[in-house]
DNA sequence: AGGTATTAAAATATCGACATTAGTCTCAAA
DNA sequence: TTTGAGACTAATGTCGATATTTTAATACCT
């Protein structure tokens, strides 16, 4: 029975805990507290927050403790910005080496995320749409065939949670999520017709969007 | 006075020993050896290795231990891949946005890199003349204005280390360093230009030649 | 006898308790 | 208001107990 050790299972709660917001940006996080919470000791706590600080979603100060990475308007920025230009450099790849398979995936995803619209209403679960988002756009980069590529984006794309959060709760039941439908449908087309320079440009406004609405936010 | 705690220690000195190939490829990372070495007890080593692990430096098998990430060809391909076009990605927006200071950053690290050139001879240090190689291109890149972009470079650019090292004491006083040379000479001028394109090509090719040689040595 | 399965023993990883050390806060005195 | 001493809080590291894996040895079967 593979039971994989208590930093590990702490580690993807708490990181849980940090991305959704339970603990807000800049919140110390103690030892006593984060002990109680997941009932472990101080060490495979300590391990858990060393991998979080490399992932620079907690910060540390020698001697003085743990917190949450602040949230700025200037990463804000930055982060989007550079998962603008990953993506479209994803998505470029992908037009370029993917094949049926490729292609398939990416109607169906496109499917469920249509079919499951209904998740954006007021009293819908944004997270599991999110879900299908997430893996409808994972579904077109992937054909780009490069794990460090993938992996890169992924780093980019959990490091935008604390913000898309944001973004999510604000848009939820204003119907501002209508134009985000037809950009699915536009990338989608583009991208099956192999038309490079409008997938690019799709999704990189795409992914620009909801920063310049975030942006009003903070 | 600033003393870190000994897992960041740790960390520095481990992550040094993997990447120069001290510990190869595959090498079973023992706790008590590691203890030794370094002088520490086991929970700052487990922190550093869980750090490494998130860097994607070593793997961890749960309750059998750490050990050093095997090198394969098609990480090597992928790796310089990616790098190739996230470098290329940089230089593009350092060139769109990069001012004078920028551009006599470039010059003087081209300059310091030239002077030194006698490093590369056999019995040259080829670890000092990287560093000056480093710097040069950072010069070029710190241009793009991206903290993100750039923390993705370097994450990128510590991963090849352990293959960049094969390539540099394969090429060590056989003077096939000269066209590497050049190809310096061509990107300054071109950058300088804001030549869009012809640098973009070229650095492109200043990454991937290496990468074709290494995949003959593996 | 050769090879496989079983069991015992050594080695190793993991985790929590405790002691040590550093940082912070309070309060009084200058 | 500033400064310094002491108490308190919190982080860090070492040690030891426990659980797991790996190695070795022995017994068993073909």
């Amino acid at each position: 029975m593979p039971q994989e050790n208590s930093a590990a299972k702490v580690l993807h709660h708490l990181k849980q805990d940090i991305l959704t917001g339970l603990f807000a940006a800049g919140h110390k996080l103690k030892m006593n507290a984060l002990k109680e919470r997941y009932q472990v000791g101080v060490n495979p706590l300590r391990e858990a927050l060393s991998q979080l600080v490399v992932m620079q979603l907690v910060q540390v100060q020698d001697q003085r403790g743990y917190r949450v990475c602040p949230v700025t308007q200037s990463e804000l920025v930055d982060i989007y910005d550079t998962r603008a230009h990953i993506e479209s450099l994803c998505v470029g790849l992908a037009i370029e080496r993917g094949d049926e398979v490729w292609e398939a995936g990416i109607v169906a995803a496109a499917y469920r995320l249509q079919s499951n619209a209904g998740l954006l209403q007021a009293d819908g679960d944004l997270q599991a749409w999110e879900q299908l988002h997430q893996q409808f756009h994972y579904a077109i980069v992937k054909g780009c065939g490069s794990e460090e590529l993938l992996r890169v984006r992924l780093d980019l794309y959990e490091k935008a949670s604390r913000y898309r959060n944001l973004w999510l709760r604000h848009n939820a039941g204003h119907g501002a999520f209508d134009v985000n439908q037809m950009e699915h449908e536009q990338l989608v087309t583009a991208v099956l017709a192999r038309d490079l320079e409008a997938a690019k440009k799709l999704i990189s406004k795409h992914i620009l969007v909801p920063s310049q609405v975030l942006q009003g936010l903070l």
